[in-house]
DNA sequence: CTGTGGATTTGCT
DNA sequence: GCAAATCCACAGG
């Protein structure tokens, strides 16, 4: 028996887990964390919203993806071995974080669209820019929002070991499971506008967008 | 709630 | 050059 207040065991993914296709990981990925170990503080929070970007390899190729036209000086994690961040640069002020996964050769990738806050809240809300008693919601929901909540930039992350038990930035597993999961179009594009390629956990108030996209 | 426009770096044509 | 896997502020219903 667990005594009350007692953190939940959590533990590192195996690689294999992410050495698989984006559509595969992506919704397998929705319960689990991502911590951050940084000077102010650990922060971390749930994944609770993630879209599938998959590698050129695929019949049809995915036009969304930044892999798409083959490895760049930007995108070469994504062809590199499973469980690295991708962190691009987007509109000139903020960032966004991926998950590489695939057999190292092979490109694809999950996005991390939102995250419901755990651990070092008034850091985020400090992050992000807000006061510190910030509602939770407003902190991670969104794939921008979270990396400055959490911290994350292509200088200091990018190519990051997510499955190293040494690194600052790792994604753990502590058992939660979500009850059902909605799958909708990706976000924000203009290509492929109706592949069902994002999945969050239903009902869930951190996921990003308007309701009807959180089920 | 919906819609519009600006900020401003980066990578690729 | 230009478009981009975004966010925020502000206007109007």
């Amino acid at each position: 028996m667990k005594a009350p207040g007692q953190a939940l065991q959590a533990q590192l993914l195996a690689r294999s887990f992410f050495e698989a296709s984006p559509e595969t990981v992506a919704p397998r990925l929705l319960g689990r964390i991502l911590e951050h170990r940084t000077a102010s503080g650990t922060l971390a929070g749930r994944i609770v919203e993630v879209e599938a970007y998959l590698g050129p390899h695929n019949q049809p190729p995915d036009p969304a993806a930044h892999a798409f036209r083959g490895p760049t000086d930007r995108t070469r994690v994504l062809f590199g071995p499973a469980g690295h961040a991708y962190v691009y640069a987007i509109y000139g002020r903020y960032f966004c974080m991926n998950i590489s996964c695939e057999l190292a050769g092979r490109a694809g990738c999950v996005l991390l669209r939102a995250l419901e806050p755990l651990t070092g809240l008034e850091v985020m809300a400090r992050n992000r820019g807000l006061l510190s008693d910030a509602p939770a919601r407003n902190l991670t929901s969104g794939p921008s929002r979270l990396c400055l909540a959490m911290g994350l930039t292509r200088a200091g992350q990018n190519g990051v070991d997510l499955v190293d038990a040494d690194s600052a930035l790792r994604v753990l597993d502590d058992g939660w499971l979500p009850e059902r999961i909605v799958t909708t179009p990706r976000i924000g594009l203009k290509v492929a506008m109706d592949w069902p390629l994002r999945f969050a956990v239903a009902g869930h108030a951190c996921a990003s967008g308007p309701k009807r996209m959180r089920g």
